[in-house]
DNA sequence: AATAGTGGTCGCTAATACGT
DNA sequence: ACGTATTAGCGACCACTATT
């Protein structure tokens, strides 16, 4: 029987056994495919294209040698080819794909660099640092760089703002990315922005981020919206509703990095409605 | 020191494409 | 036309930083 919090606190237990363990297949292609790579001859494009037209399902660690995650690989894909079906895509162009990943990633360098390579201790340990803290690293720094765009318009345009922060519609409170000329009641306008490289629910976060902004904002407080980025584009069900937000005018803009222009145009007339000194 | 908030990664399942 | 192979979509989780 729980007796306080303190208690219930205690009594939380790991739910999960701490465990290393590599899926057996996933095991087994690692090993066939480190030894395959280090029987060919030379690493070329037509070696490594031959390669995977006989095992598609290699690509993944082929990525892995130019640094690519699956994920990474897919949104990489999904620009230049269309789409993020790498196996078919090894089954039909495989040289293509092999080419493609050589002028983007370095990828023949990558995996002559690798096979010859004699691996230390600390070179494990790097590579395990690498692709462990690189997530968070690049995650803060790629959504603040949208973000600083946006703030780097609002300042030049001279208006007075706040970057994230919350605004006070008719009766509730939203969250925003930025609210001019500050949050709270005082926002006139406000705005999201954000920028996603890959997929994830959160991706569905920000469209209701966005969603509860258009619905609690008053009749006079403008709302815009800037996004960017691969994911979007693996994530088109969630740009739908942004857009559908948009077509049905419960936002007043949505722009893309290459419609700054726009934003900066109408931002400026949305301001001159409200007579906000810029 | 805790927490709010950022985007990236992962694994599962539904949908679709493909080969017979 | 059907059954399998492949892809797309989804939601939960991760690692980190900034803020308080």
């Amino acid at each position: 029987m729980l007796q306080s919090f303190d208690d219930l606190l205690s009594q939380l237990r790991p739910i999960a056994p701490h465990s290393r363990v590599l899926d057996t297949s996933l095991e087994e292609g690692v090993e066939s495919f480190a030894e395959a790579i280090r029987k060919i001859p030379e690493v070329t494009i037509d070696q490594l294209a031959e390669l995977i037209r006989k095992h598609p399902n290699w690509v993944p660690f082929l990525a892995l040698c130019a640094g690519l995650t699956l994920e990474q690989l897919k949104n990489a894909l999904q620009i230049h080819f269309g789409t993020a079906g790498w196996y078919r895509l090894a089954q039909r162009q495989a040289r293509e794909l092999i080419t493609f990943l050589d002028q983007e990633y370095g990828l023949t360098a990558a995996v002559v660099a690798d096979r010859t390579r004699v691996w230390t201790l600390a070179h494990v340990l790097k590579e395990r640092l690498l692709w462990s803290r690189q997530r968070g690293v690049r995650s803060t720094a790629s959504g603040r760089s949208l973000e600083d765009i946006v703030e780097g318009v609002l300042r030049h345009l001279g208006f007075q703002y706040e970057m994230r922060t919350m605004f006070r519609g008719r009766t509730e409170t939203a969250p925003c990315d930025f609210a001019i000329p500050a949050g709270g009641s005082q926002a006139q306008i406000v705005g999201a922005a954000k920028g996603f490289d890959s997929t994830g629910s959160k991706l569905s976060d920000a469209v209701r981020e966005v969603e509860r902004m258009a619905q609690v904002r008053r009749p006079t407080q403008y709302v815009y919206v800037i996004v960017d980025g691969v994911g979007w584009r693996r994530r088109q069900s969630d740009l739908k509703r942004l857009w559908a937000l948009f077509e049905r005018g419960e936002i007043d803009g949505l722009y893309t990095m290459s419609h700054l222009d726009d934003f900066k145009a109408d931002i400026e007339a949305a301001s001159r409605r409200l007579s906000i000194i810029s």
